[in-house]
DNA sequence: ACTGAACCATAGCGTTGCTATGGCATGATG
DNA sequence: CATCATGCCATAGCAACGCTATGGTTCAGT
C-alpha cells in the first residue's frame, strides 16, 4: 500500500487478510504502533544492508560503500525511507540506527588509524557530516526535488570534499569513493 | 496549533474564529490546499530571510551567511520547516524556492568570479551540495536526532570542506564561514 | 431599487481510528 | 476428565475527521 501510494488505513489494511481490525490492536496497539513497527522494519533492513557491505583494505572505500548502500536502500523503497524519517515521529529503533551509524564511525576511525586522515580527525564528527549530507541528498531525491541522476556525482563530490578536508589525499580519495559507487 | 504540537484539524482550526469550516473550502479548497498555503508561507518567509542577508565584499562569507539564515529560520519555527518538507507533498511554491536557491548559486558564482574558487567550479553543483548538506543537518536537528549545539560546528566544517574542495584557500575559507556564523 | 455573484453557516454523509463486548480457542490445574 | 484461566479476535458501535449540498446573507454594479 505504501508503494502503491494508497492511503494506509486500518480497514483497508485488514481487508482480504481474513483478520479484523482488532488484530492490529492486539499486536501493535494501534495505528501509531503499526507505523512504529514499519519504521523499525525499515531501520532493521537498512542495518542489514550496511552490515552486508564487505570490508576491504581501503577504509575510505568502505566508508563510501556504506553511503552507497544507504542510498541504494533508500531509493529502492522510497516510501519506506519517507516513513522512517517522517515528520513528528521518533526514530523508533534507536538500536538499529545506532548500530548503522557506528559502522560509519568505525570506518572513519579505521581510515584515520591507517593514516589516510589527519591524526586529529574526529571519526564521529566526520561520520555525522557524511550521514547528514547523504541524508539531505537522499531526502531531496526521494521527494522528487532533485533528479536521481545527480545523486551519485553530488554524493561523490561531497564525500570527497569532507574526507579531503579531514586530511586524505584528494586524488586517492576520489579514486576510492568513485570505486565504491561504481561497485555498488 | 503547529507550534503547540496540537493536531491541526479543520474543526479545531475554525473554533473560536467565528468562521465555519466552509471558509477553509472557499479560500483554500480544502485541507490539502490549506497545507499547501502553509508551506508556501514558509517558503515565502524563508525567501524574505535570505533576501535580507546583506551583500559584502566577501562572497564566501555571503554564501555561508545564507546558510546561517536558512538554519536560523528553520530552527525558529521547526514545525513550519517540517511542514515545508513534509513527506508526500510537493514543494508548493517552486518560485520562492527557486529564488532562494538562485541566491545560493549567485553567491557561489561570485566567489568563483572573484577568484576564490577554481575557474572550473560549477556554482550550481556547489550550491546544491551546500543546500543538501544543510538541509540534512537541519532536518536531523529539527527532528531531534542531533542536538542543536552541533549544528553550527558541523555546518561550518561541511561548508568549509565543500568550498575548499572547490578551490578556496582553506584558512581564508574557514575565517569567512566562521565570521558568518558568528555574525548570524 | 434591482440583480448577480461571492461568501459562509448549517446539516449531514462516508470514513477514519479506536473501544467495549462477547465468543472461541488453547493449555494448565484439580 | 472436567474446569477454569488466559490470550486472541470478530462484531458492533462511538466520537471525530474531511468534505459536500443547500440555502441565506452581504455587497458591488447598473
Amino acid at each position: 500500500m505504501l508503494a502503491a501510494r494508497e492511503p494506509v488505513t486500518l480497514r483497508a489494511l485488514v481487508e482480504g487478510t481474513g483478520a479484523s481490525t482488532m488484530a492490529v490492536y492486539t499486536h501493535f496497539g494501534g495505528m501509531p504502533g503499526l507505523w512504529s513497527a514499519v519504521r523499525q522494519e525499515g531501520f532493521t533492513r537498512l542495518a542489514a544492508r550496511l552490515a552486508a557491505v564487505p570490508r576491504t583494505d581501503d577504509a575510505v572505500h568502505d566508508l563510501a560503500a556504506l553511503g552507497v548502500a544507504y542510498a541504494r536502500t533508500a531509493l529502492e523503497h522510497p516510501e519506506l525511507y519517507r516513513a522512517m524519517f517522517d515528520a513528528g515521529a521518533d526514530l523508533a529503533d534507536e538500536a538499529a540506527a545506532d548500530a548503522s551509524f557506528d559502522r560509519l564511525v568505525a570506518a572513519a576511525a579505521r581510515a584515520r588509524d591507517e593514516g589516510r586522515l589527519a591524526p586529529g580527525a574526529d571519526p564521529r564528527t566526520l561520520a555525522t557530516q557524511v550521514w547528514a549530507a547523504g541524508h539531505g541528498l537522499v531526502s531531496l531525491v526521494v521527494q522528487g526535488v532533485l533528479p536521481a541522476e545527480v545523486l551519485a556525482p553530488l554524493a561523490t563530490g561531497t564525500t570527497v570534499a569532507l574526507l579531503a578536508a579531514a586530511g586524505d589525499d584528494i586524488d586517492r580519495c576520489r579514486a576510492s569513493v568513485e570505486a565504491a559507487w561504481a561497485a555498488g
